[in-house]
Formats: structure tokens, sequence, C-alpha cells
DNA sequence: ACACAAGCTGAAGTTACTATAGAGTCAAGC
DNA sequence: GCTTGACTCTATAGTAACTTCAGCTTGTGT
């Protein structure tokens, strides 16, 4: 098949299809006498499987090293949970930020009574005001 | 002051000050003979402002909004609740994500029992046939 | 024969910075 | 007066994971 409907066929755009094989993610597939990359069915799956891990918010790094793991076929596979289970932490740590985030603002936002003029927005002197706990974490690459 | 004491005070580097400078987030300041940068107080506090703003998961979108609000003194700020209203829904709605993420990534992590070879491996084959319901959400800007 | 869709490459734009290169400024010490 | 070192300046490139664009070639339908 041709890079659009493989594309179609994954649920992607053609750029991303060639963006993942200049990444290194996907092999460079053949091409026919036109220049046209041509795809087999083992390339959709493996892009099925970049595109899931990828709505699992997996970094391309995270991916890489799955997709090494799983051609090292015949290895046991404890290497491939680890990388899963060092992922799930990063989602977890993430809903923790986000949740501690979400009572910072809700608390922000009680301080403001809505038909006040902005000189007393209660939002805009927390704003201003606050001291944020430490530094914000950069610790997980989600967001 | 200069650049490096107004960093010191808002906990940031300078180059991100020097950026916000660029991005039209923070006004230019006034220079001295040598062409060095310097601050006032209310250059500090709109930069504790944005920061902290930052620290919220606040987009430079929406900071700039909340400072085109803020600096139209006289009116009533609920606009500016508007703004806020938006953002805390953007947080909820990444948390949701996340939430579910954490759930399937969890899911398919028990598929896979450690020592078993890479062709058995749950989570391998759940991840090339799973299909992800809908498009993964670019609803909001928080990763 | 000709239009139009789909494909190709390479480069630039996105967000919010961080990092680097190479130069200039300033205060202190000798 | 001169040097050292800390600080500052501008401009450019790099980061992640794509998206968008320009300009061209190939394939398909009538």
């Amino acid at each position: 098949m041709k890079i659009g409907e493989l594309a179609r066929n994954a649920q992607c755009t053609v750029e991303t299809v060639r963006y993942y094989e200049k990444a290194g993610l996907l092999a460079e597939p053949a091409r026919t006498g036109g220049n046209f990359r041509v795809y087999g069915p083992e390339h959709l799956e493996r892009l099925r499987l970049i595109r899931n891990c990828r709505a699992l918010d997996m970094s391309h790094e995270e991916i890489h090293a799955l997709l090494k793991l799983a051609n090292a076929a015949g290895d046991d596979c404890g290497a491939i949970n680890a990388v899963f289970d060092q992922h799930i932490a990063h989602v977890d740590t993430r809903i923790g930020e986000l949740t501690q985030l979400k009572a910072q603002l809700s608390s922000l936002r009680q301080r403001c009574s809505s038909d006040q003029g902005v000189d007393a927005c209660g939002i805009l002197q927390g704003l201003a005001t606050m001291e944020t706990g430490q530094q914000t974490g950069r610790n997980t690459h989600l967001g």
C-alpha cells in the first residue's frame, strides 16, 4: 500500500508517517519506479503499535526502547515491563501534579467575586504575590 | 536592578527574562550607558505574576490575555474569571485523560507475567492491536 | 491531452524555553 | 594603569513531536 492508505489505516497523517521514518521509528519501505513508498502489513502493524504508544503518552525515546526490546525476540520481557512500569510512574506523577495545581487554581478562583474592579481582584493579587512551592516539576515528559 | 538580580528575585534564569521580553510578556526596560537592562520593582512584580501563571501551567497566550485584562484597570474582572475558569477546565480535562490513560496502561501491564518470551508478551500484543478510542486529545496545552 | 489528486523533498513554524558563541561592560585588586 | 573575573549583550541553534509550506513529480480518470 502507499503512504496515504497506510496513514488512513493507522489514523494519522502522511506527514507523521514520513516523520517517524526520519526519526528512526519506522523502517524505510521499498519504493516504486516513481519513487513512491510502498508498505506491507508489517509496516502497518508497527505503525499501529507506535501510534498506540503515543496515545498512551509515551515519548519517542520510550517507544524506541520498547521497539528495540520487541525486536530482540526470544528474550524474556522483564525489560519491557520495566519500560512500562516507569511510564506508569510518569503518568501517576503528572496526575498528582495536576491535581495539586487544580486545588491551587480553585483556591485562587474563589478570591474573586466577579463584579468588583480589577484593582481589587483577588486572583491578580494572589498571582502577583504567591510563592510557588519550590521549582515546578520538569521531571516528566508529560506536559 | 540588573537582569541577574531580577532573575534571582523571581526564581528564574536571565535567559528566561530576555525571552519573556522578546515574547512581549515583559515590557522593555530602560538601559544603562553600557546597554545593560535596568529594572524597577514594577518589572519584578510583573515577572513574578508571569512565573506564577507558568507554575499554574498557563500558556503564554493565556497569560498574555490575562495581562491585557489586568492592564485595562477599572474594568470589572469578569473576563479575568473567564480566563481562569477556562484554564481550570483545561487542567480538569487533562487530569481526566491521564486517569483514563493510567487505567489502560495498568490493564495492559497485567497481561504480562514477566518471565515468558517476547513472542507471547501480552503488552506488545495489546499495543499492536488495541484500538485507541478516537483521536487522542490535542485539546489542551497541558502535555 | 489535460486536470486534479496524491506523492516527493527540504525547509520553516510551533511552544517555552535552554544552551552556546563571541563580544562588550564593570568593579575590585595589584 | 592593567588585569582578572563576574556579569551582560546579541544572535543563533537545539529541544519534542510534530505541522505547514513551497515547489516539483507521478499517477489516475475522462
